[in-house]
DNA sequence: ATCATTGGCTTACACCGTTAGCCAACCTCA
DNA sequence: TGAGGTTGGCTAACGGTGTAAGCCAATGAT
């Protein structure tokens, strides 16, 4: 009968939060140490813990933040589209490229779902359900595809000389319903 | 006009991989540590310096050991199947299931190209342009629809009720030639 | 017999996440 | 006004990490 985190972060939660995702963005993943974090914030790392338990705590509150922000993307290019699978394919594909170090953060490892904001991954996911009609064995299938390509591209896995547009084209069409 | 690094490693070379891999399949990843693998020898840490240049260095060793054992296991897949495509992901899920520890070594991060055994990659890759009758742009959107299950499953990024089986052939029949 | 190479060793450094315990500033309430 | 509790800093320290420097015994070649 112990409570929850509580869902609405404090003030300075949320500066140590946004501080993280500048680091991160500016610096790469290897570089968010709470001591390094500490410095942009002024303070000591052992501070840092008056605020949040441990440092998977402040990446899950920087995962969901992160997860927040897709799913609005997702939506919007949803909304309205002719081709709504292309549409998202392309939003995701751009998201990844626009902050490559926050992707690498959220999909790098496995999650502990307790410390993410409810609901926020089924938010980040229905976009793609939708676009597919509800099937959501076909919706993860495009998933999977979708973060294989990205995930390899930013990881350099693919020839130099590879046409990753046309992969991308051969894939959706694919999987196009 | 300086050597690289000699293509065929010394015997000890090759027992400290050894050790190496069995460490990461028995303990895990995070476990891969120069002091606990030197444990595993019975030497300290920094003696494993004066044959590996580095940790990377010890990991690409391994990674290249890893796709040579995949590269067999595809062109043994391939070899006489009815269906080539289906052969091949199952073999693909199927490595990845019995060494989870050794493909997220080999997927997660990006590597060095100059570190691995010359050739070793495209080998690996090469069952998979063959099963698709040399269709490259394809082979490439079937590998990260392969690999984008694989990884999103070892790491328990789907939902717990998902029918991952039912994914994986949505996915193969969509992309099947 | 001498000398170089090999492959161990210890020590040490700078970094990491994290804990313990101290204390000043502030807020609340009698 | 004064007392007491809470908040949010701090320092010091522990055990972990990769790795560099330098010492030395055993081995093998000239």
């Amino acid at each position: 009968m112990t409570d929850e985190q509580p869902d609405v972060p404090s003030p300075r939660v949320r500066q140590i939060v946004a501080a993280a995702r500048e680091l991160v963005e500016e610096e790469g993943l290897d570089a968010l140490s709470m001591r390094h974090l500490a410095d942009r914030l002024g303070i000591r790392a052992p501070s840092i813990y008056k605020h949040l338990p441990d440092k998977r705590a402040l990446e899950h509150a920087l995962i969901s933040a992160t997860f927040e922000e897709q799913a609005a993307l997702f939506e919007a290019a949803l909304a309205g589209s002719a081709d709504p699978l292309g549409a998202l394919a392309t939003a995701y594909r751009d998201f990844a490229r626009r902050h490559p170090h926050l992707y690498r953060l959220m999909t790098q490892r496995s999650l502990d779902r307790d410390r993410l904001n409810p609901g926020i991954e089924e938010r980040a996911a229905q976009p793609m359900v939708q676009a597919l009609d509800g099937d959501r064995d076909l919706a993860r299938a495009v998933w999977a595809f979708a973060h294989g390509m990205t995930i390899l591209e930013l990881d350099n896995r693919f020839p130099a000389d590879a046409d990753l547009d046309a992969a991308w084209q051969r894939g959706l069409d694919a999987l196009r319903p």
